[in-house]
DNA sequence: GGCCCTCATGTTATAACGTTTCATGCGGCA
DNA sequence: TGCCGCATGAAACGTTATAACATGAGGGCC
C-alpha cells in the first residue's frame, strides 16, 4: 500500500472518488466502537470534505450544508468541524484557514501536510522524524509539546510539470 | 551566545527590553544595503512588534498606530507586515493569526516555534533538523517546498511550574 | 521647471473567518 | 413524569483580511 509520501502529492486527487463510502462507513464504524455520534450534519460535513479530498474553508462546506436542508448558520458547520478535528477525522490547515478529511483515521498522528499553491490540492505525509526533530528542539527549551502544526507550501508533481512547459 | 533552543521558553520575555533601539538600528541598515524602504509606518510596526516580544494581532497592532498618529485602516498595518513579513523582520504565527518579531532578522531561516498555550509567549527556534525531515518527505512526495509552516502549541517553562503547584 | 513613473499611503467598503448567546428538541434514566 | 446531558437552530456579533480607488512624495529625464 502506497503512503502518502511515495506517491506524487498531485496525483492524489485521483483514484478516490469510490473510496468515499468506504470512509464514512468506517468512520462509523469508529464512532460506534468509541461511543461517540455520528450525527447527520457531523457525517454530512464528512462527506463533503471526503468528496473534495482538498482543504475548503468553513463557509464552503456551509453553502453545501444550506444546499443538503441542513441548518445554514456559522455555529452548524463549526461545531461539526469542532467534533470531526477533535476526533481525527478531519484536519485544519492552518496556513489556508480551511479543512480537509484526515487520510487515516483512527490512528494516532500528528501530520504534516503539503499544499500546493497552485491546484489547492493538499497531501497529507506521515511526520514522524519532522515530529521527532521539534520534540529535540522542545525539549532542549524545556517546553512541552502538545500539539503540532507542520505544513509545506509550494508546488505539486503536477502543477511543476505545467509550469515548466 | 545562548540560541533560542537552549534558553528556557518562558524566560525569554525578560531581558529583551533594552534592546528594540537597538534591533531598530540594525532593520534600517539591513534596509538601507539592501535597497528597502523602512518607512515611519513599517519602522513604527516592527517597533511595537519588538517591544511587545509576543505575538500580537493585526487589529491590536492597528490600535497602537492609531495612538500615534498613523492612519488606522486596516490596510495601513497590513501593508507594513506583509513588507516586514516578505523581508524577514516579522514571522506571522499561523495558528494564532497573529505576528512576532523575528529573533534573527537578516539571517534566511524558516523558523519553528514554540507557542505557550497558557502565557502566550511565543519563542522562535531553529529548525534545520526539521526542516530536513519535511524537505525529506516532500522529496519522496515529489513536492517542491517553497515555505514552510512550524508550530508547536504547548507549555513553556514558567508556565508548567505554575501549573504544577 | 514640467513630465512621467513607481512606490507608499489614506480611505471606503466588503469579504472571509469565527464566537457568543439563548432557545428548542430529543434520548436516556431515575 | 420530570430531569439531565447533548446536539441542533437561529440571531447577532466580533475578528481577521482584502479589494478597489484616490492621493501624494520622490526620482529620473527631457
Amino acid at each position: 500500500m502506497p503512503t502518502e509520501t511515495s506517491a506524487p502529492v498531485g496525483n492524489q486527487i485521483h483514484d478516490q472518488v469510490p473510496r468515499v463510502d468506504e470512509a464514512l462507513s468506517a468512520a462509523e464504524e469508529l464512532c460506534a466502537t468509541e461511543g461517540l455520534r455520528l450525527t447527520p450534519v457531523r457525517r454530512k460535513v464528512l462527506e463533503i470534505l471526503l468528496q473534495e479530498h482538498r482543504a475548503i474553508g468553513a463557509y464552503v462546506i456551509l453553502d453545501f450544508l444550506r444546499a443538503a436542508g441542513f441548518g445554514s448558520q456559522p455555529p452548524v458547520v463549526y461545531r461539526a468541524l469542532d467534533f470531526l478535528v477533535a476526533h481525527g477525522f478531519v484536519h485544519k490547515i492552518e496556513r489556508l484557514n480551511a479543512f480537509v478529511a484526515c487520510s487515516r483515521p483512527g490512528t494516532a498522528h500528528s501530520p504534516a501536510f503539503m499544499i500546493c499553491r497552485n491546484c489547492d490540492a493538499v497531501a497529507e505525509a506521515r511526520s514522524e522524524s519532522v515530529d521527532g526533530a521539534l520534540e529535540a528542539a522542545a525539549r532542549a527549551a524545556g517546553f512541552q509539546v502538545e500539539q503540532t502544526v507542520v505544513e509545506a507550501e509550494g508546488v505539486c508533481v503536477v502543477c511543476a510539470e505545467k509550469e515548466a512547459t
